[in-house]
DNA sequence: ATACATAATTAGGCTCACCTAATTTTATTT
DNA sequence: AAATAAAATTAGGTGAGCCTAATTATGTAT
């Protein structure tokens, strides 16, 4: 049987290599998972014995393939289930992750297909986060920070960085939607800031900060 | 703080008291758990020392009212969810229950009213049970099993006395649904069985098993 | 290479929700 | 009313997942 804990650990170190790459060191789980460093070694060690992470002892840990499986599933639920909560429910982007976090954990391989056909398979989530498939396929994904574009280059944005709720209220306040197009206009050289055009219509003035969280594509 | 088991035992105590009247005893606690009924007593007394239930040592529990509310909240949720498993997202009544028990302890009271308002407010679940509003409020039933008519009776089919699988699949199985039309052609009192008219077009026999969890109103 | 700071682990302990076995209470039968 | 059966409780114990404090390992600066 696989508890909440085990997949709030297996999802916690799939995030942290996706974002550092390599090992997972028992800091930055304890850290994340709001725990003390002394139960995240106990509790490593468990995982570990199941072969769902492989452990170099005061290293850090990485996931098998097992646990990398068991990972992905559980951000393919979480993600779904973000997709319903907002298109379907009537929920902000901003209100979904806390609910989604707990929905990520009920238990229904036939649950998760049917919904996952009820959406439409969505490829990707409100934030615009891809969706795996049931087998743990990612998409190929081809966005970047808007901070590695140049002035005259013409842009959609897909996704965020900083999945924060208050980096997605500003956002909403400033009327920037997933799937906008961004036309750079200018970059201000002495603070990285960027003057970008929304939907070919408002101007706006971005600042370094919320430029490199924003993803984009070429348009 | 409300931990799962709480939530499983206030729900259990409110169902046996529905079913027996009067107290609940730590037996059919432990019973409906499946649990020991030495740890019944030992949890009993910690929801009792927070005014959930009144429990009055080696006779039994009642929901207080506090209590109650909360157990007719997760009783709620439960429908709720199961409503939209069946009209939503294509399962079978006889598929949803364990779905919905995981999660009908979801939190989020936003999600509950948004999922009511999604599903057009329904009155009853899949089965016919009714769905409490959000002050806990239930409509006045006035089904009864089909048991208490009598031959020339014309009576709509509304809900079941029995949930469990085999006997949803007996129906399915018999083309027998929520809301068709029953006219009770004759009873026969050797065995209590009745001949019915389902619909107006199949004659059927039904024996008194099915019969007596068979929950109708007057037509 | 040594000292020091930081990170990780070990040891021992806690609470929750369960368990078994033994005992006590309640209800039923004679 | 006493004997017996059934139900409930008490006592003591377990594993999961957390904790603190003490110890050990690792990496960095001198």
């Amino acid at each position: 049987m696989t508890s909440l804990a085990e997949e709030n650990y297996l999802k916690a170190i799939y995030k942290l290599h996706e974002k550092n790459g390599s090992m997972v060191t028992t800091s930055a789980l304890a850290e994340t998972l709001g725990i003390n460093a002394a139960s995240v070694t106990d509790f490593i060690k468990k995982i570990a014995a199941k072969k769902l992470i492989s452990y170099q002892k005061s290293k850090g840990v990485t996931l098998t393939d097992k646990g990398r499986l068991m990972a992905i599933n559980i951000i393919r639920k979480h993600r779904l289930w973000e997709v319903w909560l907002v298109n379907n429910l009537g929920f902000k982007w901003d209100e979904v992750h806390d609910i989604a976090e707990q929905l990520e954990h009920v238990v229904s391989d036939e649950l998760i297909e049917n919904l996952d056909k009820h959406l439409g398979y969505p490829k990707a989530d409100p934030h615009g986060d891809l969706i795996p498939d049931a087998k743990g396929r990612f998409a190929k994904n081809t966005s970047k920070p808007l901070t590695e574009c140049n002035p005259g280059d013409k842009v959609k944005f897909t996704g965020v960085a900083d999945h924060s709720i208050a980096f997605l209220q500003y956002l909403t306040k400033s009327n920037i939607k997933l799937g906008d197009e961004i036309n750079i206009e200018a970059v201000e050289t002495y603070d990285n800031s960027f003057q970008v055009k929304i939907n070919k219509k408002e101007t706006k003035l971005l600042s370094k900060e919320v430029v490199k969280n924003l993803l984009v594509v070429q348009a």
